[in-house]
DNA sequence: TATTAGCACTTGACCGTGGAGAGTGCTAAC
DNA sequence: GTTAGCACTCTCCACGGTCAAGTGCTAATA
């Protein structure tokens, strides 16, 4: 990438650039005029021949014009400067983070919009995910008796997040035993994250086997049953946008692109990896060890409070994605998730 | 409808059939051939003339076999008499319902499951509704400090629902003040819808104008603030099976369809409509008010408690629909639903 | 009178052809 | 090093002709 002399990088902009803009491959004609080089379609025909030996073009086929490989959208972003053109869209935003700000108290449905919106704005889907439990620590534990034989485990993690479960017993508890086992579950678990607390029960309960103390069997019971929680929770929208793009104009694509979005663990996985990263991150294609992901591209950025990660948003598209917009979009949504979960 | 002989009939019937089976319009010799009637083409292409001039047919082309229309189908699905052909079925379902059964505490779960196995069994849409909250009745609320100054709402219904909410407060308040607050929202509300109890609010909350009295103001505004609900919970889910399907094989029919399954609020007025009849019903295409849904067909079932609705499952699928295997599934599907939530 | 055989007709699907257009690589000239 | 010119390649699309399926109609038949 270093021996690319300026006007090859030039070229190369250029083409990725229209690319993107318009759905055609581009030859070397349109290089010329719609980017005012001083050269000549032969020059270009030349610089581009050179550019596909490298391995940042390709043709589709010989008499096309030439497309980006993902190793030329990587070059692409990676010289991307923020150029700040998306200033139009500012207030846009504004007004969108004004009204989702009503939705603070209720994560599930911040996310849901927010993917909404992005999805729209962008016309690529939206994605969003809320932290992942097993990562996040536990703040406290409360028991509600809720009929006769079951209880309403209500937990709140220390990033303002509630989950709750129900539960069945075996027996017929009063609210004042459960106030007894949740302050015994508070004072073993408080503070620990989702995934220790799963170890230290497993643990206690094999001890338990031989003391046998019913109270406290009971209280890992329950919340070793209360913590089985079946997905994190994942947000994705927007298929009607992205089928308006000629990316997806046949059925097979339509197809792979469906069967990717409906398969949630792997989405979940592939994000939960991203989490951990600081900042905007961009996979375009090839780059993303998914399977069903490797014609996509992916523009994510974490929400963290301090170094802990407190849910992703992203935005997934073609590779042929307007990237400057999508990190854009992207970039700016993190940090309104960061401090409305976050702040205050 | 009354006016068809029986030999009509059953024409109509064997078409209907073959092109559920097959989706290719089905001209008079399969007809001869695969229904075995003692009859020349010629003559069963005088009856399917006939057919189409009574509106139960149609031909997508001159010289092309015919298809069913709407009321064709109707005719169809009324003339269905459960031929119990789907015994082979009875296991997978007994199978199936044994492992849906563990998720018997967690309305969430238990729908998004059902949905997600109701569409691989069909391979249509499967979709389920909980309750709208609006028609369920409260059963009781419990207030939970969080942080200085949020309140978690936990709102139990009578048909094993959980609701949480956070909501925001302007003062700092203890938990036995909450506890009082919760105890007098309980006294007045409990055993009340949730629409009206929006009713009784607002007329509560014009009178403590004059009055004021801090706690019932807060207790008023603590509740109006839990009981708005974004959405009610609906699940959807089978995109990539209905994909498969040479009935959307075209882009067009795609987009639509998308746009249809991204559109909630339809689907959940359509769906709230529907709950309020009794066992199984079946909307054909443009028998659907809905504009999306024109070229679409439902097959749902309410899961009632009594007279209460308690929940919406149902099918969605092209009208060239396998009506039969449908309704079955659909059918039995509810009957679970209903018994476990209202079970035991 | 109801049914059927026969036949002409219509239509969409399929397939090869051929021209137009776009874009290339190469060569030779500047 | 750059560029004009040219032959070449490839896709796209429109055209036309054949094929098969299925129809409606008419006349013959039971």
């Amino acid at each position: 990438m270093e021996n690319l002399s300026e006007r090859s990088r030039r070229v190369l902009y250029a083409v990725v650039q229209s690319y993107i803009n318009y759905p055609d491959p581009v030859g070397s004609r349109v290089v010329t005029k719609r980017y005012s080089f001083g050269l000549s379609p032969a020059t270009i025909r030349n610089i581009m021949a050179d550019l596909e030996d490298m391995g940042f073009l390709r043709q589709p086929h010989t008499s096309a014009g030439r497309v980006p490989t993902d190793l030329g959208y990587r070059f692409f972003v990676d010289s991307l400067v923020d150029e700040g053109d998306y200033f139009s869209n500012r207030e846009i935003l504004q007004d969108l983070y004004r009204k989702l700000e009503s939705l603070r108290d209720d994560i599930e449905s911040l996310l849901s919009e927010t993917t909404r919106n992005l999805s729209v704005l962008s016309h690529y889907l939206g994605i969003a995910m809320s932290p992942m439990p097993d990562a996040t620590t536990l703040e406290k534990i409360n028991l509600l008796k809720y009929k006769a034989d079951k209880v309403a485990v209500v937990l709140f993690t220390d990033e303002g997040l509630m989950k709750n479960r129900v539960v069945s017993l075996d027996a017929d508890l009063s609210q004042k035993d459960l106030n007894r086992i949740a302050a015994y579950l508070n004072s073993e678990f408080s503070g620990y994250t989702f995934d220790e607390i799963r170890l230290k029960i497993v643990r206690e309960m094999s001890k338990e086997k031989i003391r046998c103390d019913s109270l406290i069997s009971r209280a890992m019971k329950i919340c070793s049953e209360a913590l089985y929680f079946p997905l994190s929770g994942l947000f994705v929208s927007g298929l009607s946008e992205v089928l308006e793009l000629p990316d997806f104009a046949d059925l097979k694509k339509i197809r792979e692109l469906s069967k990717a979005i409906e398969d949630k663990h792997m989405i979940i996985k592939l994000l939960d990896k991203l989490s951990e990263f600081e900042g905007v991150q961009v996979i375009i294609g090839s780059e993303n060890s998914m399977d069903e992901m490797k014609k996509l591209s992916i523009v994510v950025s974490p929400c963290k409070e301090g170094s802990k990660p407190i849910g992703v948003v992203g935005i997934i598209g073609p590779t042929r994605m307007n990237y400057g917009k999508a990190i854009y979009f992207v970039e700016n949504t993190a940090k309104f998730i960061t401090r409305v979960l976050a702040g205050k």
